[in-house]
DNA sequence: GAGTTGTCGAGAGCACTGCTCTCGTTTCTC
DNA sequence: GAGAAACGAGAGCAGTGCTCTCGACAACTC
C-alpha cells in the first residue's frame, strides 16, 4: 500500500547504497563522494541529502549492511561443517569464512575494521549488527560446553567482571576459561587478516593465507584442549 | 656548513612535520590538511610544496617517523628488563611497550597500521623503518635458541619457504618452530591492540587492556614452552 | 665583484568536496 | 479540491589538494 512515494524512495536509497558500495570497492571507502554518487544518479548533489542528511549517515548504513552479510558469511561458513560436535572443524570453518568475506571484500572490511573516522561515533545500530559475527564464535564454545567439555585455561582476575556481563548479555552458559580461549581466538584471527589486507605481509609472508592457517590451526587446538 | 639556506630548509622541514603531527593528535590522519600546516606556519599554502611534492609524500614522512618512534619504545621496553634470560618478561615487556605506545599515540598508530589509503603504495623507505619493532621479537627468540631451547611447535608446510626466506633476511638462526611461535604472537598482539584502539572492545572488554594481557600471557606461555 | 642559476614565498586559479538555502513542482493527506 | 509535506534543481559557501606564474633573494661561476 502507501503510493508511488514510498516505493520510489526505497528504491533510490537502495540505489544510492548500492552505488556507494561499488564506489567504495573501486576506490576505497575515503574517497567515497556523494557528489559522485549524486552523478551516476543522475541527479543533482543537493537531493542525496533528502536520503541520507549526511555523509557520516551514510557510512552508517553502509557500515551495519556490512556487518550483516559479514555476519551471514560467517554463519554460512560455520553450518557448513556436517559433523556438528567436530569443534574444530566448525572453528575452521568459521574463521575461514572471515578471512574469504574479508578478501573478496576488501573494502567493506576497512571500513568495518580499519581506522575509524575521528568524528565518528559507531551509532547503537552498528554495535547491534557488529555481534553477529562473533556470536557464531559463541555458539561453538556454547555446544563444546552443552557436550561436557571444560576449558581449563587460566582466566585473568581482571577480566573476571567483564566475562560476567558478557554471559549474562549473551545468555550463554559458557565458562569464563572458555570465553578467554574465545577472545584471544578472536584477537589472533583479527589480527592475522588485518596484517594480511593492510599489507605488513608484504616480503614476510608471501603464501596468502599461511600466516592465518598457523593461527587458525594453533587456536583449533586451544579451543579443543 | 653551506649557508643558511640549508639551513633554513631544514628547520622549516622539521617544523612543518611538528604541525602535522599536532594536527594529527588533533583531529586523526585524515583530517590532515597542507593548508592547515600552512597557515600554522604563516605561510601560502603554496610553498608548503617546495619542501613536500604531495600530501602523501608527508604522510611517507610521518610513517617513516612513526615506525622509528614505536620500534624505539618497543626496543626500550623489552631492554628495560634486567634478567636477560627471563625470556617471558622480555616478551611480556616488549608486548607491553607496543599497546602502551600504541595508545598514547592513537592517531599514529592508526596511520601506521589502520586502513591504508587505497592509491598509496607504501615505498621501500617506510618497509624498511616498519621492521624495527618487530625485530625485538626476532632477538628474543634467537637468544632463546642460543640458549639452547627448542620449539616444538607444528609448522604449516605452506609456510615453510617463506620462513627460509625470513631466516636469510634477517641473518638469524631461529628455527622454523620459533618463527611460527613468534608470527602467531605478533598476530595476536597486533590483534588485541586494533581491537582496543578501534573501539571494537566497547561493551565488551570495558577493563582497559584486559583482553591484551590474556592474550600476552597466552603466548609468554607458548613462546617459553 | 658581476652575472647567472636555482630556490623560495606569494598570489591567483582550477577542480573537487560536504553541506545549506531557496524555489518551483509533484505527491500525499484531510 | 485545498493545504501540507516531500522532492529535485540550482546557486552558493567554505574548505581541500595541487598547478602555474612572478618577483625577491641566496648561492655558485667566471
Amino acid at each position: 500500500m502507501t503510493g508511488m512515494r514510498e516505493r520510489a524512495r526505497a528504491a533510490t536509497t537502495a540505489e544510492i547504497l548500492r552505488l556507494a558500495r561499488e564506489q567504495m570497492a573501486a576506490e576505497g571507502a575515503s574517497a567515497l563522494s556523494l557528489r559522485a554518487i549524486a552523478r551516476d544518479l543522475g541527479m543533482v548533489s543537493s537531493a542525496i541529502y533528502r536520503y541520507f542528511p549526511s555523509r557520516d549517515d551514510l557510512l552508517t548504513a553502509l557500515i551495519i549492511e556490512s556487518y550483516e552479510r559479514l555476519g551471514i558469511a560467517v554463519e554460512d561458513g560455520e553450518r557448513s561443517v556436517r559433523r556438528r560436535t567436530d569443534f574444530a572443524a566448525r572453528w575452521r570453518a568459521a574463521a575461514h569464512a572471515l578471512r574469504t568475506w574479508a578478501i573478496d571484500h576488501s573494502s567493506e572490511w576497512a571500513l568495518l575494521f580499519g581506522t575509524p573516522v575521528p568524528g565518528y561515533a559507531a551509532p547503537a545500530d552498528t554495535i547491534a549488527a557488529a555481534t553477529r559475527y562473533t556470536t557464531v564464535l559463541i555458539s561453538i564454545l556454547t555446544d563444546m560446553a552443552a557436550a561436557g567439555h571444560v576449558h581449563r585455561t587460566a582466566v585473568p582476575k581482571v577480566l573476571r567482571a567483564d566475562l560476567d556481563r558478557l554471559r549474562s548479555q549473551l545468555g550463554t552458559e559458557v565458562s569464563d576459561a572458555a570465553l578467554t580461549v574465545g577472545m584471544n581466538a578472536w584477537a589472533a584471527v583479527m589480527g592475522a587478516v588485518n596484517l594480511e589486507l593492510f599489507g605488513h605481509l608484504h616480503n614476510v609472508v608471501n603464501q596468502p593465507g599461511a600466516l592465518f592457517d598457523a593461527v587458525v590451526e594453533q587456536h583449533a587446538a586451544f579451543i579443543t584442549a
